[in-house]
RNA sequence: CGCGGGGUGGAGCAGUCUGGAAGCUCGUCGGGCUCAUAACCCGAAGGUCGUAGGUUCAAAUCCUGCCCCCGCAACCA
């Protein structure tokens, strides 16, 4: 019997910038979800990656200094590796760059363009030269450009456009009809109350004010508007095919069942992207799902407000399992979530350390205690057992009920309720004052042998959360029966095994004044680390034209201010046989007396000038930083005055 | 009158759809226990459920007005 599947993905993360924690929370949702559906047995299929087109990338690329795909490739890495660091299990991490995406959104859009979805058309608005960007009336701020309060002008530019209007009525159907396509629900109600109902602009799928995306195949002006191109992943990534000769994947997949995203992208996955699918005569995913945001002191998490948590600190003074814990426990199901280093602190203390691992640090130890690690039961019961013993069988199908709503959270906390009841199992059976009757002993392997139990079945519930701890804990109390099991009958553990001689720390206390300490040790360290200068680049040259310039070596005779200006120095150059005179902008940095005796570069064939009315020969050379730091270029080794540097 | 979400003991949240004695975690205070990671268990204090009205035998929950916070507002990905 074919299993059944099952394909979940996240929204791929755009490669604009080093992923935060925000980010890894979505990629570790995800995961826990497609561990849960393939512990209860479904066929999974898990897609996540990265989207790296786009105008922001470009200019991102351009200030550092490097082309877009190098720029993207580095960012995608690193991406990956966090999604790697945080345990998750993707099938395919797919880049917007692949050859195969590419070549099949260009086949897309040439599908719609043929049958008359996608039309050629004019964007009109105000236009914000400096920023290359349109803007409508309303985005304006004081009828001037939001982003560089610059003046904007009316302009016109051809693109093409994607019939969104053909389709509304359809979409709007489809969503009334299917009440679990977008959750939670209240994001469903502000897609229908602002876009759908209201009627639909067609959308603009097309740019040609930046290069940096995929080539419309048949119009190469144009590159394919990005979230186009984006959204067409959850599908290429399957091998989908416009001409119907689909990969296996796709055949066994799709629909996709759910999407997983931030609020903030709902609008592109619940109209633009149905939409597209509704043209191309796919059928619609199942489900989309927009989580909340996990904020900072009441505000979401920003490089400019300094307040970024990023997964590789927290893993570092924590565990893996203690982040995954944290983000999915914090995470309502539709309220934006906290976080802040204290109230890590409170969760990772209170329920990892003192609830679940110590309950399994002292269960295992009194088994050692007693009876030499060896678990039995003898089933000497009593009434008080059956509470305990009821919610163990119970929890497995409580987290699937909540599990089946994405209650995420919800199923977790099912989890530890299980944990606390054995906690006060323990001071209900007091095993201490069993274990100084010869005669009670059978009772206190029953007991034992009841907490092994609970604590078995609560570590298998674990899995698709903690990953690490589930198998570390099913380690230690060494039992191979490990299968989840929604009809789970009490008893399972294997009775005679011998748990672990020595048990392990799960989770060690932490102090909240020594994480703050280091916290601020890892920001110290952060700034610490070279701020490289922004640099545009310029245009590739050839070897002849850098020959069109000549630097010499020369030799700063003497050198003065330049009277009345308090940024230049005049120095006398003496460069091979003759002296030259030349004014530099490097009062700031050097004093006269120190230029002079230094043998330094300069370039002897530009143009002469006055500066604030003083003849200038030439240009000494200097390096100069973003903070305004500025050093002259000298020569390594002594060489004689009038060297040609090539 | 653009749209949506929120305002519940000191902190963070659940409960609101389907009205019926206000719940969880942390913190505070008191007690118990000693197997364990100063942990675990029990108990207590602390809330006019943003505010003003209304419906009802009964409202955190339904209706109306107001105040405050946050997000979105479609070429920003």
């Amino acid at each position: 019997m074919d299993r059944k599947s099952y394909y979940i993905t996240t929204a791929i993360a755009y490669t604009s910038g080093r992923p935060h924690i925000g980010n890894t929370y979505e990629i570790v949702l995800a995961d826990s979800i497609a561990r849960f559906k393939r512990q209860m047995g479904y066929d999974v299929y898990f897609q996540t990656g990265t989207d790296e087109h786009g105008q922001k990338i470009e200019t991102k690329a351009k200030e550092a200094g490097v082309t877009s795909k190098d720029f993207v490739d580095g960012i995608a890495k690193q991406i990956k590796n966090n999604w790697d660091l945080m345990n998750t299990t993707y099938d395919r991490f797919i880049r917007t760059t692949d050859e195969d995406h590419k070549a099949m959104v260009q086949k897309m859009f040439k599908k719609l363009y043929d049958q008359g979805d996608i039309y050629k058309g004019h964007y009109e608005g105000m236009y914000c030269t400096p920023c290359e960007s349109f803007f409508t009336s309303t985005q304006l701020v004081d009828g001037k450009c939001p982003d560089c309060g610059r003046e904007v002008q009316p302009a016109k530019e051809e693109a093409y456009f994607l019939r969104l209007s053909k389709y509304q009525d359809r979409l709007i159907e489809h969503i009334n009809t299917h009440k679990e396509f977008i959750q939670p629900e209240s994001r469903k109600n502000e897609m229908m109350n602002n876009f759908l109902l209201p009627g639909l602009q067609d959308l603009c799928v097309s740019r040609t004010s930046f290069k940096w995306g995929i080539p419309v195949d048949f119009d190469d002006r144009h590159v394919v508007y990005v979230w186009v191109d984006a959204l067409s992943n959850y599908i290429t990534g399957l091998g989908y095919d416009t001409d119907g000769n689909h990969g296996e994947l796709y055949n066994k997949y799709w629909p996709a069942d759910l999407h997983l995203l931030g609020k903030d992208v709902i609008r592109f996955h619940t109209i633009y992207w149905p939409i597209m699918l509704l043209a191309l005569n796919i059928p619609l995913p199942k489900q989309v799902f927009g989580h909340p945001w996990l904020l900072q002191n009441e505000g979401k998490m920003s490089k400019s407000k300094g307040n970024v948590i990023y997964a590789e600190d927290l893993v570092e003074l924590l565990s893996v399992d203690a982040v995954r814990f944290f983000v999915l426990h914090e995470m309502p199901f539709d309220n934006d979530g906290n976080i802040t280093w204290e109230l890590i602190v409170e969760r990772v203390n209170s329920e990892l350390a003192n609830t679940l691992g110590n309950l399994v640090n002292r269960t295992i130890s009194m088994s050692n205690k007693y009876f030499d690690g060896i678990v039995s039961n003898p089933n000497v019961l009593e009434e008080i057992d059956k509470e305990l013993m009821e919610l163990a069988v119970n929890t497995p199908k409580k987290v699937l009920e909540k599990m089946d709503k994405l209650r995420v959270a919800d199923a977790i906390s099912e989890i530890f309720t299980l944990f606390k009841r054995c906690n006060k199992y323990i001071d209900e059976t007091m095993p201490w004052v069993l274990a100084k009757e010869e005669q009670k002993l059978d009772r206190l392997r029953t007991v034992l042998y009841n907490l092994i139990e609970s604590i078995r079945i609560g570590a298998i519930c674990l899995e698709p959360f903690m990953p690490d701890t589930s198998k570390n804990i099913l380690c230690q109390i060494n039992t191979n029966n490990r299968e989840f099991n929604e009809e789970v009958f009490f008893g399972g553990y294997e009775s005679g095994n011998k748990v672990t001689q020595k048990p392990e720390i799960l989770f060690a206390r932490m102090d909240i004044k020594e994480v703050l300490e280091k916290v601020e040790t890892m920001k110290m360290v952060e700034e610490d680390k070279p701020k490289y200068p922004v640099v545009e680049s310029k245009p590739e040259i050839g070897i002849d034209d850098f020959d069109k310039v000549l630097i010499q070596v020369g030799e700063v005779l003497e050198c003065k201010p330049v009277e009345g200006a308090k940024k230049l120095l005049v120095s006398q150059i003496r460069v091979g046989g003759s002296v030259r005179q030349i004014v530099s902008g490097i009062a700031q940095h050097y004093k006269p007396e120190d230029m002079v005796g230094k043998k330094v570069c300069v370039i002897m064939n530009l143009k002469p000038t006055k500066l604030r009315g003083v003849l200038s020969e030439g240009m000494i050379l200097a390096a100069s930083d973003d903070d305004g730091n500025l050093a002259v270029l000298t020569v390594d080794k002594d060489i004689i005055s009038g060297s040609e540097i090539c």
